[in-house]
DNA sequence: GTCGTTACGGTTGAT
DNA sequence: GAATCAACCGTAACG
């Protein structure tokens, strides 16, 4: 019956295939941080465990809460540079044969071991594109090279944290929990068909540095200048809109999560069931007494420490307190 | 009871 | 513009 998500065993709402929105990832690790358990962490915020021990496995290994890239081919190995050598390789030695060719192109340092042509591909180059050289000549000043591009390891989607690839030009470094490691296409994310400006987005806008203060700040400006609304009403009110959040505010995760405040489930039964991904959570957390600002569990003043191991016997006192 | 792993069905974007 | 492919997603289930 929902048109724009599922509801899993514990309740919570999911729209399968995509990423869950930023907020709740944030929620996640700040969640682990605090020495709740995996599984305290997934009943509270109604999302698999299986989910919150990916998320927090990704965080611990890159430091990142944001999801991969989703979609996309592989970045093109055989780029006109490497066509290029393959064409001088060939030319100085006629006879030889597509796997010395695979072999220099390593040794030479124009590929490594993640982009290197396979043999087969380099026998199509050779077919295809050096064959037809030697009869046209001309094979880059020709039209086949219209918009030279330059030879990047990899398509920029693809850059991991560990890739040598650096920033683009424009990309702000981000600190370590919410670096972007890679140009997120944020527009597949919950957070953005919710028409919630994804945490990414800002961070891109923002022509200075990320941080969770300006974070804290923006989100402490929409709070204000945008009068809080029920999910409800509000998506009664705006069927177009009932996802939206505050005009450019990112949810404030507390407003999701704090366990107490978080009524039995029942099945939605009038707009979504992605209501409760909406940045106004009163339709989803009813009479949510969010924490108050500036406390360990406040989303937008966390600065979240460098990945770490999940104490469990240390609980912090305030997060006994929300279980 | 907890948690890592994986099959599954789904979405996305480049080709 | 549709089809294909390979990336990713979260859930559910298993051990």
């Amino acid at each position: 019956e929902p048109a724009f998500g599922e509801v899993n065993q514990l309740g919570g709402v999911f729209v399968n295939g995509r990423p869950l929105p930023n907020a709740i990832r944030l929620r996640i690790v700040e969640l682990a941080q605090l020495g709740i358990r995996p599984c305290d962490i997934s009943r509270q915020l109604r999302v698999s465990h299986g989910c919150v021990s990916k998320i927090l496995a990704r965080y611990n290994e890159t430091g990142s809460i944001l999801p991969g890239a989703i979609g996309g081919s592989k970045p093109r190995v055989t780029t006109p540079t490497v066509v290029k050598h393959i064409r001088t390789y060939k030319q100085r030695d006629p006879g030889i044969f597509a796997w010395e060719i695979r072999d220099r192109l390593l040794a030479d340092g124009v590929c490594d071991k993640f982009n290197l042509p396979s043999v087969s591909s380099i026998s199509r180059i050779l077919r295809n594109k050096i064959g037809n050289l030697s009869q046209q000549g001309q094979y880059e000043s020709g039209k086949q090279a219209p918009h030279p591009q330059p030879a990047l390891p990899y398509n920029h989607l693809y850059s991991y944290p560990t890739s040598k690839v650096p920033n683009p030009p424009g990309m702000p470094t981000l600190p370590g929990h919410m670096a972007m490691h890679r140009i997120w296409p944020s527009s597949h994310s919950v957070t953005d068909i919710l028409g919630i400006r994804s945490i990414t987005e800002q961070q891109i806008s923002d022509s200075s540095s990320f941080s969770s203060a300006k974070l804290e700040e923006r989100s402490a400006r929409n709070r204000t200048s945008s009068p809080a609304v029920s999910g409800v009403d509000k998506a009664h009110l705006e069927p177009e809109a009932k996802y939206s959040q505050t005009p450019s505010g990112l949810p404030t995760a507390s407003s999701y999560v704090t366990a107490p405040s978080i009524p039995p489930y029942h099945p939605p039964t009038q707009v979504s069931p992605y209501m409760g991904y909406s940045a106004t959570t009163s339709a989803y957390v009813t009479g949510a007494t969010p924490p108050a600002s500036g406390s360990a569990l406040s989303p937008h003043s966390c600065d979240l420490a460098p990945p770490l191991a999940f104490n469990r016997d240390a609980v912090h006192p305030l997060a006994t307190a929300t279980l």
